[in-house]
RNA sequence: GCGCCCAUAGCUCAGGUGGAUAGAGCACCGGCCUUCUAAGCCGGGAGUCAAGGGUUCGAAUCCCUUUGGGCGCGCCA
């Protein structure tokens, strides 16, 4: 596949090849450092490139002058007439004017390579382990989440796009802390099957509805305490599964002190893990709901040696880690928690390590192993990022809840220990990326509505997706997608539910869906009257400045594509193809009595279907690629005031 | 207190590794349907790019300071 500006920037390399040789460049340059704008003004050209301004420094000329003589050596290396003008402007641009033929064949471009057109290989093939979600399987996602896997769902489409070769993760947050809470929070519900009975008869209702009899007796202060608790023990005793007639705490030690042990209640156990289960059960269909599929589900009891043929990694790298004096031992400080365990000895990273680059250095050494033994959060990371090193996975990417900024030097430092460890001296915590994704304010008609996470009454993602599903059934998720994908992951976002419902430019999405149907419905027409050309026929007939500004609009999918997979952007595509239906629907109103697609004359006709063949071919692959349906048509949907 | 992110039109936000006269939607006002979808289009007003300083041919963009917001600083996950 070749590229409308991949041709112009061989051409402007060929230049500099020439123009070097004749000793007015003082280098020639390759076509990817060339850079290539599409000027917003039509009167500086179709592109631009400021090439001469890079290398005015080293020609110890000013910009200006070197384009003065570099322009006509550009005209002269042009042998297939692509370009209709090269001038000089401003301080030192060159502006170029295509040819009809160049900006004619980028729609030819477009219609070769179908579905392909828009790929390239700026990844190179390089593996890319991305993970994602991640959330803990102690609930429903809320709409954070969903905010996070729809950006790591698209990343990894637009980087596998641009050539990258990306496996996807979910990392399952199966032990520890919050899934026990989760295990005796049901295990509450379990021992009290009336009171469960009624909680649910008035929760049917819905989530947030307070139920007047209050939680189970013994109920932990901070357990869960949404009405989902309730329905998982009421779907694990309808499964047979029991309480056990025991205080919860006697597993709840069992599963602090050492999960391996067989000295806890297997009953408690059972319902711990089968409530975990359930919860990402639900994760997984909220996800199929976004269209959002896993290469790879990691659980982290593999990690602790808890799953079959696992070894307890934790301590293993934990062990390594002292080993290298990466770690050491030192004094055990419970802050003022008086069931502490005894204070021993515990494991501390040195995370403030000098041999560690600032901006991986920690404000102070973590600890990884507990005076007990048991292993912290941290600790179960440091396995999991290792085993992904171990994997063969050389450069990670981590889409993290923005609330996590202040693990992320932690963990750089961790790959950067990790990666000295295992002997590579260029090795540094850059291979770990992490994109932090700012939290979600969800809106009803501009007023906030409440959230919070343990209060049993939050909103939870399949709500919101529930709630913006209008038309077709795709419709939830190609809004919650679209609009996730409005803001740069860096950048706060309001999220409003009746926006989102409306189908008008408010929402961005039904703009491009409906640009999409348009362009079907007049293929569709011109094919029952028999006026479609074949396939490779030549757009020769093009004239109009606006067919021009879009046959120069498709030919930007590659960069654009490019470019958001470089900068980990992929709004940048939303914004891409809004812009490109924008200036569709202008052309297609603006002409819609003088030079209407489907006209009198053939020649007209053919090569202004090829055009919107090219354009439906470019907002469909883009659409793909944000995950978001391509409807083939839209029908209007009634009008929700007075009917006539 | 320390650290990270943010500040652009009335509102919500875009603005390739620094480039030419800073853009779009919403809202507001005025136009456009016999004819491929009016879920659309055309036109209008609107800015000290938070403030100050610096780097240079050139800064919304890079550096420093200040102000104002968001978040984080557990032997939680």
């Amino acid at each position: 596949m070749t590229t409308l500006h991949e041709r112009i920037r061989d051409l402007l390399a060929r230049a500099t090849d020439a123009a070097f040789a004749a000793g007015v460049l003082p280098q020639a340059l390759a076509p990817h450092a060339i850079q290539l704008e599409r000027p917003r003004q039509a009167s500086h050209g179709d592109m631009a490139t400021n090439l001469c301004f890079a290398l005015a420094k080293a020609a110890g000329k000013n910009p200006r002058a070197l384009a003065d003589a570099f322009a006509p050596i550009v005209r002269q290396v042009d042998a297939h007439g692509w370009l209709q003008a090269v001038e000089v402007a401003g301080p030192g641009f060159l502006n170029l004017r295509l040819s009809d033929v160049a900006w004619q064949a980028s729609v030819t471009d477009v219609l070769a390579a179908g579905a392909q057109f828009g790929l390239c290989n700026v990844g190179a093939q390089e593996r890319v382990l991305l993970e994602f979600v991640s959330a803990n399987p102690t609930g429903p996602m809320h709409v954070g989440h969903g905010r996070g896997a729809v950006l790591g769902d698209t990343l990894a489409r637009v980087l596998r796009a641009a050539g990258f070769d990306v496996t996807t993760e979910y990392y399952i947050n199966n032990v520890g802390n919050q899934v026990g809470k989760l295990g005796e929070s049901v295990w509450c519900w379990l021992r009290e099957p009336e009171l469960r009975a009624a909680a649910l008869r008035i929760w049917a209702n819905g989530d947030p509805v307070p139920f007047p009899d209050g939680f189970p007796k013994d109920f932990p202060e901070d357990g869960y305490r949404g009405a989902y608790i309730a329905t998982c023990a009421e779907d694990l005793a309808q499964a047979g599964v029991a309480a056990p007639h025991a205080h919860w705490s006697d597993d709840a030690a069992w599963l602090a002190a050492d999960p391996a042990s067989v000295t806890g209640r297997a009953d408690n156990r059972t319902i711990t893990v089968r409530s975990w289960q359930r919860q990402l059960e639900r994760i997984r269909d909220d996800l199929a709901k976004l269209d959002i599929q896993f290469d790879s589900w990691f659980s982290e009891r593999r990690l602790h040696g808890l799953d079959p043929h696992s070894d307890d990694a934790v301590k293993d790298v934990a062990r390594r880690l002292v080993a290298s004096d990466w770690a050491y031992e030192d004094a055990s400080q419970p802050a003022d928690d008086e069931d502490a365990a005894p204070a021993g000895k515990a494991i501390f990273f040195r995370g403030t390590s000098e041999l560690l680059p600032k901006p991986f250095r920690d404000t102070k050494d973590r600890v990884i192993l507990r005076g007990d033994g048991r292993p912290t959060y941290f600790a179960a990371d440091i396995a999991y990022h290792d085993h992904k090193l171990a994997r063969g996975f050389n450069h990670l990417i981590n889409v993290l809840g923005a609330d996590h900024h202040g693990y992320v030097s932690r963990l750089k430092g961790v790959i950067h220990a990790l990666g000295l460890m295992r002997g590579d001296p260029r090795w540094t915590g850059d291979r770990l990326e992490v994109i932090l994704v700012q939290m979600v304010a969800l809106l009803r008609d501009g007023k906030p509505v409440p959230m919070g996470k343990r209060s049993g009454e939050f909103v939870t993602l399949r709500d919101v997706i529930d709630e913006v599903t209008t038309g077709e059934p795709t419709s939830g998720r190609d809004a919650v997608r679209f609009l996730f994908l409005m803001r740069k992951a860096d950048a706060q976002l309001d999220f409003d539910l009746e926006v989102a419902r409306r189908t008008s430019m408010d929402n961005p999405v039904y703009y491009v869906q409906y640009g999409h149907a348009r362009l079907c419905s007049i293929l569709e027409r011109a094919e029952k009257e028999g006026r479609l050309p074949p396939l490779d026929a030549l757009p020769a007939a093009l004239a109009l400045e606006d067919e021009r500004a879009l046959a120069l609009g498709v030919a930007d999918l590659p960069e654009v594509i490019a470019r958001a997979a470089k900068a980990r952007e992929p709004h940048l595509v939303a914004y891409y193809l809004t812009d490109l239906c924008r200036a569709f629907h202008g052309y297609y109103s603006r002409h819609k009595s003088d030079a209407r697609v489907i006209g009198e004359n053939d020649a007209e006709t053919h090569a202004r279907l090829q055009l919107v063949r090219a354009l439906k071919q470019v907002i469909g692959n883009g659409l793909r690629l944000l995950g978001v349906t391509a409807p083939e048509r839209m029908t209007a949907l009634p009008e929700t005031g007075i009917e006539e």
